[in-house]
DNA sequence: TTGGTTAATGATTGCGCAATCATAAGTCAA
DNA sequence: TTGACTTATGATTGCGCAATCATTAACCAA
C-alpha cells in the first residue's frame, strides 16, 4: 500500500540552493522572477530542481508573501445546469493564468454562504467570485472588509460590494412577456420553483410587464420552494391549469420547468403553441431539441464566468481601477413553442 | 472603491491571546482541541475572537502543521454532464467534513493533467481525487510519491495508484450489447466521440461482445476525436448509415450522441425502435423524457463522487487501511428506443 | 583613473501558527 | 502526607519561503 510519512524531510529551497551552488534566494528568484537571474545560475538551479524533484511549498510562500493564487468561487448549486456553464467559463479563463479556483457550494443556504465566506477568507484568496447580490448583512460585511477584490455574478443591481457582472433577471422576464404578447397570448401564467432572489426578480419583471397592460392576474402565478426538475414542471402546469384554466401561455422560471410543462401538455393533449404557449428561461442546450422546440430567454452564462475571472485579473493588475458593473443582457430565442403567429 | 491594503496588520493569535489574558497556544488549542481547555478560558478566548474579528491564517497553520484541509480533484471536463453529478456527490459529502475541495480541469490533456498534479501537490493536499486510471507515467509517479492518499474514480482496472472507485466501462458496454441482442437486433453499430480511455474501453467491450457471437463488423464503428454534443450525434448517425446502411441498432458512447441520433432518425423518417434501436450510455436525466424514451446504461456518478470523498475521509482517519477497489457497477435501463420485443 | 551606474547575488529577518516539551495546579488512593 | 497521576497552561522553537536591505562585480563615461 501507499506509504504516507509526513515526517519525511522534503526537499526545500535550501537543498536546491546547495546542489546548485547558489544561495536560497537565488533559487526563489529564478522561479518567480527569472529575468533577474543570470542565465548560467538559472540553468544550474533548473537542473538541481529537476534532479532533486523540488516542489515549492505553497503554504510557506503564502505565509511569507501574504498572498496566494487561489480564487474563491461561491455558488448556490452545482446541480443546476446554469452554474456548470459559468464554471466552464471561469475554468477556461483561469487556465491562462497562474491562479487556481476553489469552489464552495452553499446550496441556497445563506448561513452556509456565511460559513463558506469565512472559510475562504482564511486562505487570503487573491479574489472572490460570488453568485448573486443578495448576501446576508454579515456576509456582505465580510466581503467588504476582505483583503481581496470581489466579483458578484449572475445579477444586476445597485451597489455591488465591489465588481459585478451579470444580467437583469427582471428585464429578461419582461422580454419574455413582451414576446408572448406579440404572439397574441393575453392570459399568461407564471411557473416558478426555488424562488431564490433571482427568481423573485424574474417574477417581479413578469408581474410589472403584465400590470402595465392591465393583464396581471395573481391566481395565474404558481410557485414552490422545491428545486426545479423536469418532473416538477409537469406538476406545476397541472396546478396552474387547475387554478386558472383560462391561461393561454406560461412563462416558466427556467427551462427544466418549461420542458416538464411541454411534456405534460403533450400528455394532456394540449396543443403547443396553438392552445398554450410555453416560454422558458436560460436556453439550455436541450431546449432547441425538444418537440416543439422551446422558446426561451438566453442568458450569457459562459460569458459571465469568463468575464468574472477576466475582471478579477484586470483589477489585480491595476488595483486602483473599479470598472463599471457589467450588464451582458439577455436575448429571447423565439421557437416553435410560442409560435402562434408567423 | 474597495480598499485593499495587504500591509494592514491583521489580527493574529497573539492579539487574541492578549485580549483574553491567556497565552497564544491556549488560543490555538481552544480552536482546534477545545476539550483540552478549561471552559472559562475557552469562553474568554471565544469572546476575544469575536470582538477582534480574528480569522486564523490558513497558510501559517499549514506551514506549522504540515497539513491542509484541501482535497484536490482533477477532472477532464466540466462541460460533460457526467462530471457535474460526480461533483455534486463530492460536494455533498465534503459538507459534513472540515475539508474543502479544489477542482482542476485538465480538458482531456495529459500534459495539462501533469501540470495540475504538480500545482496541486505544492499545496500538500489532504487527499487527491483523480478521474481515470490512465495517467501518464510521470503523472502516475507524482501521485505515487505524493504525501497524501489518492482516489482514482470513474473506472475499474488493475493496479490503481492507491484507492479506486468506479465501474467497468467494458462491462457496461457488454450489457448494452446483450440487451440489444435480446431485443433481436443483430447488425449493431457503434458511435463514439472523444474516445478517451474510458470510451475506448466501452468500444472494447462492444467489440468483444459481438465478436464472441461472430457479429462484429469493423465498418459499423464510427468514431471522432471531437467532443460529444447532441448535434454531433446526428452527424455520426449519418456517417454510420452511409458506411453501413444495414445496421439495425446503434450503441452510442453516451447519451448526448444517442439523443442526436434519435433526433436524426426522426428527421430521416427512420422508425425507432422498429427499424433502428438506439441505446445510450450514462442515463442522463433528460434521456427518459426523450421521445421515444432513450434506453441507456445507467452509471453511478453521484455515488462515485460521494464514495470517493468518503473513502478518502476513512483512510485519512485510519492511515493503515487500504480498502479494496470499489466497483459500483452499471445498470441497463431498457426503454422505448430499443423496445423491439415486448 | 574616478565616480556613477547597473546587473547579479546574498544575509538576515519574520510571516503566524502548531509541535514539543516543560511546568503548575489540582486530585486521589494508600 | 506522600507520591502518582491528571488537567490546564505556557515557553520555545522552527516550518519554508519572500521582503528588505546590503554587497559585490562589471561596466561605462568623463
Amino acid at each position: 500500500m501507499k506509504e504516507i510519512d509526513p515526517k519525511r524531510s522534503a526537499v526545500t529551497m535550501v537543498d536546491v540552493a546547495e546542489a546548485a551552488g547558489v544561495s536560497a534566494i537565488t533559487v526563489s528568484r529564478s522561479i518567480r522572477r527569472p529575468e533577474l537571474v543570470s542565465e548560467e545560475a538559472r540553468l544550474r538551479v533548473a537542473a538541481a530542481i529537476e534532479r532533486l524533484g523540488y516542489v515549492p511549498d505553497a503554504a510557506a510562500s503564502a505565509l511569507a508573501s501574504k498572498r496566494t493564487d487561489v480564487v474563491g468561487l461561491l455558488v448556490p448549486s452545482l446541480t443546476n445546469s446554469v452554474f456548470s456553464e459559468v464554471l466552464r467559463g471561469i475554468y477556461d479563463a483561469v487556465e491562462e493564468t497562474p491562479y487556481s479556483v476553489q469552489i464552495g457550494n452553499f446550496r441556497y443556504s445563506p448561513s452556509g454562504e456565511e460559513r463558506l465566506i469565512r472559510t475562504f477568507l482564511r486562505q487570503k484568496p487573491a479574489g472572490m467570485i460570488v453568485a448573486g447580490l443578495d448576501q446576508t448583512d454579515s456576509s456582505r460585511a465580510m466581503l467588504e472588509r476582505a483583503e481581496c477584490r470581489v466579483v458578484q455574478i449572475m445579477d444586476q443591481g445597485p451597489a455591488p460590494v465591489d465588481l459585478a457582472i451579470g444580467f437583469s433577471h427582471r428585464d429578461g422576464a419582461v422580454s419574455a412577456v413582451e414576446h408572448l404578447l406579440e404572439q397574441g397570448y393575453e392570459r399568461i401564467g407564471f411557473m416558478g420553483a426555488r424562488m431564490d432572489p433571482r427568481s423573485q426578480r424574474r417574477l417581479a419583471g413578469f408581474t410589472e410587464a403584465l400590470k402595465a397592460r392591465g393583464l396581471f392576474e395573481a391566481r395565474r402565478v404558481v410557485t414552490t420552494p422545491a428545486a426545479s426538475t423536469v418532473g416538477l414542471g409537469g406538476q406545476l402546469l397541472g396546478d396552474l391549469l387547475a387554478r386558472a384554466p383560462e391561461v393561454d401561455a406560461v412563462f416558466c422560471n427556467n427551462d427544466d420547468l418549461a420542458a416538464g410543462a411541454l411534456l405534460e401538455a403533450a400528455r394532456r393533449g394540449i396543443e403547443v403553441p396553438r392552445q398554450l404557449g410555453i416560454c422558458g428561461f436560460n436556453d439550455l442546450e436541450m431546449s432547441r431539441f425538444l418537440n416543439p422546440a422551446l422558446s426561451s430567454v438566453a442568458t450569457p452564462r459562459y460569458r459571465i464566468g469568463r468575464g468574472a475571472l477576466e475582471l478579477l485579473m484586470q483589477v489585480i493588475d491595476a488595483p486602483e481601477e473599479k470598472p463599471e458593473a457589467v450588464d451582458l443582457g439577455t436575448e429571447i430565442k423565439a421557437r416553435a413553442s410560442t409560435a402562434r403567429r408567423g
